[in-house]
DNA sequence: ACATTAATGATAGTAATACTATTATTTAAA
DNA sequence: TTTAAATAATAGTATTACTATCATTAATGT
C-alpha cells in the first residue's frame, strides 16, 4: 500500500493551496532546502524564484508573504508530529511510555514514514528548531491567531497534556509543562549544537542530550 | 547618594559606545520605545532617526545593523539583571529562597532602581519577552559567537547553575535547567498573554503564573 | 585663545527587498 | 473545442539597508 500522506494546513495561511499544484509543492520542498540554507532572515522570494526558475510573482500568487510562507511550514510540520505521535502512541497503555514516546520524538528527527513525503526532514527538523518561533514572535501575534492558524501547535499542546494529566492526574500545569518541553526540545538541541555552555552537554551524549535533559526534567515534576 | 548605573556592553557589538555621548543613550532609549511600539522586523534605523530627528547615518555610526543594536539591548539587559541578581542574592543563605528570588526576577518587571537609568523598563522588558531569542536564533550565530557577545546571557546561566547546584549537588543539568527557566519565563509569559492555550493560566493569577509555574517545575526537578 | 580632532547633520546615492500590475502563453476543465 | 485558470515574463514602485561626502558644530590639547 502505497500512501500518500498529506495535512490540510488551515486555508488563512496561503493565498492559495500549495500542496494542489505541482508548482505550489516546488515551492515548498524549494523553501525548505533555501530557508535551512540561508536562515530565514536572508531567505526571499526572489532568491527562491530564482532557484525554482520561476518567477517572483508565481510564488506571491501561492503566499502574502515569506512569513505566511513560514508558517504554513512549522504548520504543516506540527500536522506532521501530531500525526506521527497519534500513529506511535497507538496500543500503548502505560503513561510513562507514552510520555518517552513524545519526548523522543520532539528531541529527534522525525522518523521518515516511507511513501509520500517529498520534503527533507533533516532540513525541516532544523528549520522548526531554529526558525519557529519566529512565526508567534512578531507583534501581530493577537491579529494572526485570530484566524487560527497557530491551531496546530495548540492541539499538539493539548495532547501532550492530555497524556501529562493521565499519567499525574494531580499535576497542575500540563499545558504550561506541554509547551515548555516543546521550545525547551527545540532550544537545548539548538544550544547544544551552537551555544553549549547554556547546556550541559557532553562530546558523548550530543545527540542524546536534550531527550535525556527532558526527560529528567519531566519525570523529576510529574514523580 | 545618587548613583548612576551603567554596564560594560562587549565593544565587539557596536561600533561606538552608546553609553559615552547623549547622541548614543538617546539612540537607545528611542530604539526600546520604537521597538516596543513596532516590534523589531518593522523596526528600522530610518524610523528611528526620524523619532529622535537625527539622520539615519548618525545611528550607523554607532551599530552596525538593527540585529547588533537589539544585542545591545538584550546584552545590557542581562547584565543588568545580573546585577540585580548579586544585590538580592546577598546576604541569603537558604540556597531555597535564593532560587525563588531568582525565579522571582526572571518572571516579574525589573524593579527600578531609584537613580541611573532612563530606560523603560517596562518596555525593555516585553522587548526581551518577545525579541531576545532573535539575537541568537540566526544562521550567523557561530560566527557572531566567537567575539564573546553572548557572554552576559552565559554568565547569567552560569551564576543561576551555581544557585541549582548548591541547592541539589546531585542534579546533573544545572546549566540546561537554568537556560530552559529564562526561556521558559518568557515563552510563558508571553504566551499567557498572547496565546493562553498554550498554558495554565487564568485570569486571576495571569500576573503571577510564569512564576508560579517555574517554582513549581524548578522544585519538581530539584526536590 | 587657537588649532586640531572628533562627532554630528544634511544630503545623496546604490543595491536589494517586498511587493503590485500587466500581458502573453500554456494548461486544465467544461 | 471553447473557456477559464494558472503560469511565465517583464516592468515598475516604495521601502530597506546600507555607504559616501562634505559642511558644521562641539570637544580637547597646548
Amino acid at each position: 500500500m502505497d500512501i500518500k500522506i498529506s495535512f490540510k494546513v488551515n486555508e488563512a495561511v496561503f493565498l492559495r493551496d500549495p500542496e494542489k499544484s505541482d508548482l505550489g509543492r516546488t515551492i515548498i520542498k524549494n523553501s525548505i532546502d533555501l530557508i535551512n540554507n540561508l536562515g530565514f532572515e536572508a531567505f526571499t522570494f526572489k532568491k527562491l524564484a530564482i532557484e525554482m526558475g520561476t518567477a517572483e510573482a508565481s510564488i506571491y500568487r501561492y503566499f502574502e508573504n515569506k512569513h505566511r510562507l513560514l508558517l504554513y511550514i512549522i504548520s504543516w510540520y506540527w500536522k506532521y508530529m501530531d500525526f506521527l505521535l497519534d500513529f506511535q502512541l497507538q496500543n500503548l497503555t502505560d503513561q510513562k511510555i507514552k510520555l518517552k514516546t513524545i519526548i523522543r520524538l520532539l528531541t529527534h528527527e522525525l522518523p521518515i514514514h516511507t511513501g509520500g513525503l517529498d520534503y527533507n526532514i533533516k532540513f525541516l527538523n532544523q528549520i522548526v528548531i531554529t526558525e519557529s518561533s519566529k512565526v508567534y514572535l512578531v507583534k501581530e501575534v493577537n491579529e494572526i491567531n485570530k484566524s487560527e492558524v497557530f491551531k496546530p501547535y495548540k492541539e499538539l499542546c493539548a495532547k501532550i497534556a492530555t497524556v501529562i494529566t493521565a499519567y499525574n492526574k494531580k499535576y497542575a500545569y500540563p499545558k504550561s509543562l506541554s509547551s515548555t518541553i516543546i521550545e525547551a526540545a527545540h532550544h537545548q538541541q539548538f544550544f547544544s549544537q551552537h551555544l553549549p555552555r547554556l547546556t550541559d552537554v557532553t562530546p558523548k551524549n550530543k545527540n542524546e542530550f536534550a531527550c535525556l535533559f527532558i526527560e529528567n526534567l519531566v519525570f523529576g515534576v510529574l514523580g
